[in-house]
DNA sequence: CTATGTAAACAAC
DNA sequence: GTTGTTTACATAG
């Protein structure tokens, strides 16, 4: 009992149901528990299936060269139009014929075709937005390119979900800028189904619109949804113990189980007993205070009211979704030796009560990595099929020296805003950066996201906060969502007050986070008042713990671009779209925190981030680059604003430090060290760089080069079954000067189509 | 410090 | 009683 004297008394708290309403999405979805067994039909995903392995030929056009110095893996040149789940499936199945002893890694770039990065229009953003994430794709699957909208094609039989894709934490979701081109990448690498095993279900589901009633629904998504029984688990079968998991985690896995990405919190108890015996049969009934405590405390649980109000969902922020099962990251687990995992995952919680404490929290981490990649010279080779085109060969890209440069940068995932001007933001870890960037630099802008988002209505732009915000932020890709912080309540600004201290309700949305003008709404902020709370932690924003994955690396720093265009659709809505997932977290990598900037409190409660919540997502507008693989564009012109403020200074300072280099892939790139700060890249960013038009100098791009640029690509390891995305770094032929240094290569001889 | 886990006080239903 | 929020504290790293 303690009464704790500080504890401030409570307001009480109002439930806005947002007007918005995106009827669509509700539905219910969520599992009411699990069904038994179901799920495994999968339909749908026979029918990707089907398509996968019939396809594995290598469709014109594609070439392939060994790459110099991995051994074991070779660049794959992807025409634009190419399915690359296709290309993905006969990559894999080369790999594995070839064994350790031949090819098993490729490296996939995209190239020709069509341009990808147009910068206009994208429709989606991507997955650059994050870099990081290399997610999932979500929902939409297949049809997201326009098709955003309701009526996903889903594959007829499939249903709305199923597990077929879900890939998820490898898998890479893009959307490539062009339209066409993005859809099949989309397509594909959603369906990566080649990533099999690493099913689970996740994914796919997009949503639907349709919805209403949630609870007839709810059996169907069920169905679909969980995973697979005998995924599981592990722990399941050791009941007793503890899982490996944090209640995050838990949490993400509950929700990512059912099709819609939503829950309730009752189904979540459920899911977590029904896949953790440890909670149904050991654990104190304090877990489950624990797990409405998390879902309170981080910002990327949102709450969802059905439409009528009376049905609450939580469900993850798209932008944070990594959309991670449990079944995925078992697999992964034990896919990957990391010790850490492993440790986790057996880790046995005698200890008495208190003493098991020690979990930590595994959920992987979805992220490609920037990697440089160096072209040898010659080696070409190429496989494949119809095409052949020996490529000459030529050196390097990146020289060394570009390998350093290129250096990640992290996006925080929690972003933060400050509103006005407050910044103020804990510096905490990953997130911080961004925001730091973002904001705190900046101040003034941040990112408030675009807002893009689905729902086109304008309307309401910018916010009464005054500084027109609409860019998004920063650098990068914050999703992080989290950011919501800023929730409704605040938000509000425009609408009502702003910041009264009264009640503010949390995020949820009512209606499905619809996003427009979730949007702005979001974009208040929530600080709090000042200085009370320094320390208390509200909710956090931020990701989710990934496991090792790779993180995505990006340079770059305006990332304004790349992300952008993550998101497909504005329209979407509803559902978990797409999203990608990021990574945030902390990760290790990540963590750094930037305190340097930060001033002062930390406790990221009170600050408040501009961001919305969806925002995140679409933000780019412009953007347009799709990065999946395309390359990534430049944005420049685009986010004017941005660049300015995000500038290379802000960069420079920003993130890199944290970390050294790429967590994971490793294996694949090694490239050499990075450094952070050298590099142009990073300042620069990527994004503005890029791309293949001829130099078009872009403006800001000045830190580099003028003939690099940066492509996005994928690393296939057909040994790990792993998909990730990674940036390269390209330099282009003509220009002047490469800053490679005499060593790059100009890799469109080899590949005229990259350009 | 940060991230997590717990416990608990309250509020709104 | 359930669901949500928010504090406060404890602990491992």
């Amino acid at each position: 009992m303690k009464t704790s004297p500080r504890r401030p008394l409570i307001l009480k708290r109002r439930r806005l149901p947002l007007p918005i309403q995106n009827a669509p999405g509700e539905t219910s979805g969520e599992e009411p528990k699990r069904p038994p067994a179901q799920q495994e039909p999968g339909q749908a995903q026979a029918s990707k299936e089907a398509a996968e392995s019939s396809s594995c030929k290598f469709p014109a056009g594609i070439k392939i060269i060994n790459h110099p110095t991995m051994p074991n893996t070779q660049v794959v040149a992807v025409p634009n139009n190419a399915n690359i789940q296709s290309i993905i499936t006969a990559l894999t199945a080369k790999g594995k014929e070839s064994g350790s002893s031949g090819p098993n890694k490729f490296i996939l770039i995209s190239c020709g075709g069509a341009p990808t990065h147009p910068p206009g229009p994208q429709p989606q953003a991507q997955t650059s937005n994050d870099p990081k994430r290399t997610e999932v794709v979500t929902e939409t699957l297949g049809p997201k390119p326009a098709a955003r909208d309701v009526n996903l094609p889903r594959p007829p039989g499939a249903l709305p979900g199923q597990r077929w894709e879900s890939c998820g934490m490898w898998s890479a979701r893009q959307r490539a800028g062009g339209e066409a081109a993005g859809c099949t990448l989309d397509n594909s690498l959603t369906n990566i189904q080649w990533l099999g095993k690493m099913s689970s279900d996740g994914l796919g589901s997009s949503s639907i619109k349709q919805e209403m009633e949630e609870k007839e629904n709810r059996h169907l998504e069920q169905s679909q949804v969980e995973e697979p029984p005998g995924a599981s688990t592990s722990w399941q079968d050791s009941a007793s113990e503890r899982p490996p998991y944090s209640y995050m985690a838990m949490i993400q896995f509950a929700i990512n189980s059912t099709e819609r990405k939503r829950m309730t919190l009752k189904d979540i108890y459920t899911w977590i007993e029904d896949h953790f015996p440890y909670f149904k049969h050991i654990a104190k009934p304090g877990w489950k205070n624990s797990i409405r405590h998390n879902l309170s405390l981080h910002d990327m649980f949102v709450r969802e009211t059905s439409a009528n109000g009376k049905v609450s969902f939580w469900t993850i922020h798209p932008s944070a979704n990594r959309y991670l099962t449990l079944d995925q990251v078992f697999k992964q687990q034990q896919k990957r030796p990391n010790p850490e995992l492993r440790r986790n995952v057996t880790i046995k919680t005698e200890l008495p009560l208190g003493a098991r404490r020690k979990m930590k929290p595994l959920l992987p981490r979805v992220s490609s990595y920037l990697v440089p990649i160096q072209f040898p010279v010659n080696q070409s080779l190429v496989l494949q099929p119809s095409v052949k085109v020996p490529l000459p060969l030529a050196a390097s890209l990146m020289s060394s020296e570009l390998a350093r440069h290129s250096k990640r940068v992290r996006i925080a995932p929690k972003v933060l805003l400050a509103e006005e001007g407050v910044a103020p933001l804990p510096a905490t870890g990953p997130v911080q950066e961004d925001r730091l960037l973002l904001g705190e630099g900046l101040s003034p802008l941040l990112p408030v996201q675009s807002i893009k988002e689905e729902e086109p209505q304008p309307g309401e732009e910018t916010p009464p906060l005054g500084r027109p915000i609409k860019v998004e932020s920063p650098p990068l890709e914050e999703w992080p969502s989290p950011c919501l912080s800023v929730k409704e309540e605040s938000s509000h600004s425009w609408e009502g007050s702003s910041h009264s201290p009264t009640p503010r309700p949390k995020k949820s949305y009512s209606g499905l986070k619809s996003p427009a003008r979730c949007v702005s709404e979001m974009l208040v902020i929530k600080r709090r008042e000042g200085r009370e709370m320094s320390r208390s932690r509200r909710k956090q924003h931020l990701l989710p713990p990934c496991l090792d994955e790779p993180e995505l690396l990006f340079s770059e720093g305006p990332g304004a671009s790349q992300r952008a265009t993550e998101l497909p659709l504005p329209a979407e809505s509803s559902e978990p779209a797409s999203q990608l997932g990021y990574s945030q977290e902390e990760g290790g990598p990540f963590k750094t925190p930037i305190k340097e900037t930060l001033p002062i409190s930390s406790t990221p409660s009170k600050s408040v981030l501009p961001v919305t919540p969806e925002s995140w997502r679409l933000t780019p507008p412009a953007k347009g680059g799709g990065l999946d693989f395309s390359p990534v564009q430049p944005p420049q012109a685009a986010f004017g604003p941005l660049p300015d403020s995000l500038g290379p200074t802000d960069f420079s300072t920003t993130p890199l430090k944290s970390i050294p280099l790429f967590d994971s892939p490793r294996e694949l790139l090694n490239s050499e060290p990075f450094d952070l700060t050298s590099d142009p890249f990073s300042t620069s960013s990527p994004s503005d760089m890029e791309v293949p038009k001829p130099h078009s100098p872009g403006p800001e791009v000045a830190g580099l080069s003028a003939n690099r640029s940066l492509t996005e690509g994928l690393v296939l390891d057909t040994m790990n079954d792993s998909l990730s995305k990674i940036l390269l770094d390209i330099s282009f032929p003509g220009l002047e000067e490469d800053p490679l240094g005499p060593d790059s290569i100009n890799w469109a001889q080899f590949i005229p189509e990259l350009w």
